[in-house]
DNA sequence: GGCATTGCGTTACAGTGGGTTACAAACGCG
DNA sequence: CGCGTTTGTAACCCACTGTAACGCAATGCC
């Protein structure tokens, strides 16, 4: 079961919220809205958002503020992920828009606008999110789904796509959650004993090696299917899947 | 060594081609130009092009067509991803607005328009397109066939005509995958190891020539017929084949 | 044609890197 | 303390790839 995005609407004008949380429900997604700043950050420390619609013009805060705040977060190891902001905006002056995409937002569109277009862009920035890693809050149990595969971040289990879990060890948690959190990207192993460990790797430190294998032995499915985890001769590891958030394992 | 990203200007007017060049070039962008879709392929042929501003209205085929079949055939050097468009256009009409994005075009520019605004649109959605996964796009699985061959990308399986696959190691992969890019191209040495290890040829560098051997060796099928990859004395190497790309192997 | 030169195909070999296993040390827990 | 679990080290093996060497084919020169 696919879980629907989760867009969150920032707005001060009651009619327009309820316009686009209903819009966008109607239109597959999941929606919450928040009035100003306030209510934006404790969206956001409930829900796992996907995008952001951002108003110009807040009671409490300007949305450009929000948006380089966000954006300052996010670059945070262990922070916010980096959620795609499409800012609204009631002033269509030229500065502004440029101003918007500088300071970090995804993409900009100007009041009176037709819901349509808005969707239309919102499909286009998650299109390209997608893929990105997902960085989650520790706090929010959550299980990351990858081909088939389920880890609950919680119970530290591994589902299989059969349905059976097994527990994994502390080593064996933290590598896989360090490959979730970069998929698709080539880790070397001087970057996962540092995040692993917090150590320096030594010379001929082949522990991450054994690790990995062990790794790969959980995440051997009967089918033989190419390997998850994928070797860069020379580079280091990646996990090549596509993964995706939720509240509860399968 | 810091290369710096490559911006593909497909416009038909001499004059913006000349002066977005110019622009994105002061502004510290590789830029190149192409006058029509024709161009447009053949420059991509050529360059690594990380994002293409394309003009709506062209002499031989217009952009939406144009961005559709990007997005259909990323079959671009080395499987580059998706290259993110900026769509270009002289029409402001709201519906050409939304035909653009659900037609894959990451955004859209109104002319006439503020440089400085394409600047910072470009810059954004390169910063969106950074993020992503650079090596490897899970989701497409995709199969180039040839002469009764096809190549598995994802499992990097090649399956002969009679059925039978076999696992490619790395270098032959590489190394087959550049020649169906550039089919019925003769290249030579330097530009084969250029694009498969990323560094100089070294003066009797002959590691190509056994890397081309091993893959002969693949490639051989019982027919006695003329190899597919045939030689250019003093030159380089072709492949001679029509690629045909498939969604699933035969 | 005869011969030298050059370019290429192929094979053998060795260096390197990674997978895996075994074992021992370290750890955790009752 | 005793036991099971976890984790790092070492060892062995195999896959991959570049280098070198040999031989053949094509080319050029006389």
């Amino acid at each position: 079961m696919e879980t629907s995005d989760c867009i969150l609407i920032v707005d001060d004008d009651p009619e327009i919220r309820r316009l686009l949380v209903d819009y966008l429900q109607r239109n597959g997604f999941t929606a919450v809205a928040a009035r100003d700043g306030r209510e934006m950050w404790h969206a956001l420390d409930r829900h796992v958002v996907d995008l952001i619609v951002l108003d110009l013009m807040l009671p409490d805060s300007d949305g450009l503020t929000l948006c380089r705040d966000l954006r300052a977060r996010s670059s945070l190891p262990m922070g916010q992920p980096n959620i795609p902001v499409l800012m609204l905006t009631a002033r269509g002056e030229e500065a502004d828009r440029i101003v918007g995409i500088e300071m970090g937002a995804d993409d900009y569109l100007v009041k009176p606008f037709n819901p349509r277009e808005l969707l239309a862009r919102i499909k286009s920035i998650l299109r390209r999110t997608r893929a990105l890693p997902p960085n989650l809050r520790p706090e929010t149990a959550r299980c990351l789904c990858f081909a088939g595969w389920c880890l609950d971040t919680a119970a530290r289990l591994l589902t299989a796509p059969d349905g059976v879990a097994t527990p994994l060890s502390g080593g064996e948690y933290r590598l896989l959650r360090i490959l979730l959190d970069h998929p698709n990207r080539v880790l070397n192993r001087d970057q996962l004993t540092e995040m692993i460990h917090g150590r320096e790797a030594e010379a001929y430190d082949r522990a991450i090696d054994v690790q990995i294998s062990r790794l790969r032995q959980r995440l051997r499915d009967d089918s033989r299917e190419p390997e998850l985890i994928k070797t860069v001769r020379g580079e280091g590891y990646v996990l090549a899947a596509s993964i995706e958030t939720r509240n509860s394992c399968v």
